[in-house]
DNA sequence: ACAAACAGTGTGCGGCATAAACAATTGGCT
DNA sequence: AGCCAATTGTTTATGCCGCACACTGTTTGT
């Protein structure tokens, strides 16, 4: 008879306390012959090595030698394994206690830092696409983005929507440097060269841009344009209310 | 016996064609009853309807009375499809030629209708999440905002990032407006709100904030202050480039 | 000693994309 | 007019996927 105040295996609400570290062992049954982190530490490794599509259940029991349904002793369902995952890529919240400089230094130091995360593990970027539940990992690294915000002299709201902008920028960056599927990219991108030269009228600026400079090739590069653009924008907005005169 | 150049309803090339319209009708055989386009127009409706996750090829089918195969007599597979959604969802390249005001009005213009389309359409920030190749609607936007950035005196390299730059807001916004799943969100957010109550001390900045005002609630604040710092600081860059001294 | 609680297995369901072989239809060419 | 080749739509089957459920065996509190 379970109580209405359990939380098995399968209930949905057990996400948050695997999430938050929170989660009662049981005394009576057998040992454990896996754990959640370590479930979830080898479907990180095959998200890097393979991507976020070749994370599936059997796959990880697979790589354990167990079968596919012992994973749902240890996570509800597939969903809160990829939770689980994206607060362990994530990691610690970042210390910027030691970046020298102002605030603009502390924030670019931020998004640095937030950039390698992503090109580290590239499946990062999908997997926070929607809307969800952030982990206490996520929530730190928000945290220390707000207190830098803060101690600048933005309001609340500035905060969270400058947040909102360097955040962006950062997922922006690395969406356009780490290649996903670069293969069927490189694929067509012959057929699209080929096409742009036809049809070149259609799109003026696009190809005069190409042939009048190409693309930055570095990853820093669209970074750090982006991240001056941004705090010299923020900084704008800070100045302009010190001295309103 | 196909020729080497040939490009049959499976040749993976054919998505090329597909997209630029640059596909010859056949003369023999039996007339068609379905077409690549509304078989296109009603993915793009189930997608707005239910998301991307209830657009299948069983569910297309379904919708036109016939079985699952025969889809893949107008379209190569399903990567294909999903690419005509978009470039279909896009639409023509917004025309800013009426926009009053210089090029911060119609960056900021560009801008706004292109955050429309992320709102009309919430499926498209998921499926233009990955690197890919872009469609001719896609690159007509890209063009315009191209131009844009090209007639207010940026270089070609410039004219990259701050596009990268604009469209990362653009996305940033859309992504933190358009919830697709909200209703498990809001299913946990009790929980979320209850763990930062009791680690209040972990996340002090984010808990002020929340405190002290928390955050935009309509869609349009963080896009404009956004725009406003970007353009600000995009601004910057071309009257100190300017004036020198 | 016993029963409750738990770990891992086996089986199976429904859904997904898609490959292959097939019948039916149409038009160009002789 | 008639044939053949090209094309359409169907049927059937394969191999994934997440996951529900019933079952066996193990551990531990009482």
């Amino acid at each position: 008879m379970a109580a209405k105040g359990d939380k098995g295996a399968g209930d949905p609400a057990r996400g948050m306390d695997l999430l938050w570290g929170t989660v009662g062992r049981p005394s009576r049954g057998p040992k454990p012959s896996m754990s959640v982190d370590r479930i979830t530490g080898t479907a990180v490794e095959i998200a890097d090595a393979e991507g976020l599509a070749a994370v599936s259940m059997q796959r990880i029991a697979a790589a354990f030698g167990f079968t596919t349904m012992s994973l749902y002793r240890y996570v509800p369902g597939k969903a809160e394994l990829v939770a689980l995952m994206i607060d362990t890529a994530i990691g610690d919240r970042p210390d910027l206690g030691g970046v020298p400089g102002g605030w603009r230094d502390r924030l670019a130091e931020w998004a640095r830092r937030c950039l390698r995360l992503y090109v580290r593990h590239p499946w990062l970027l999908a997997a926070t696409g929607g809307n969800r539940v952030m982990g206490p990992n996520e929530l730190g690294w928000l945290d220390a983005a707000l207190a830098v915000l803060a101690d600048a002299g933005f309001t609340p709201v500035e905060q969270h929507d400058a947040f909102l902008l360097v955040n962006g920028h950062v997922r922006s960056v690395a969406q356009y440097t780490t290649g996903a599927d670069r293969l069927r990219v490189d694929e067509w991108s012959a057929d699209l060269g080929e096409r742009l030269r036809r049809h070149g009228d259609r799109f003026p600026a696009l190809v005069a841009a190409i042939e009048g400079g190409g693309y930055s090739q570095t990853t820093d590069e669209p970074l750090e344009f982006g991240l001056r653009c941004l705090l010299d924008g923020l900084d704008r907005l800070l100045t302009g209310r010190a001295s309103p005169g």
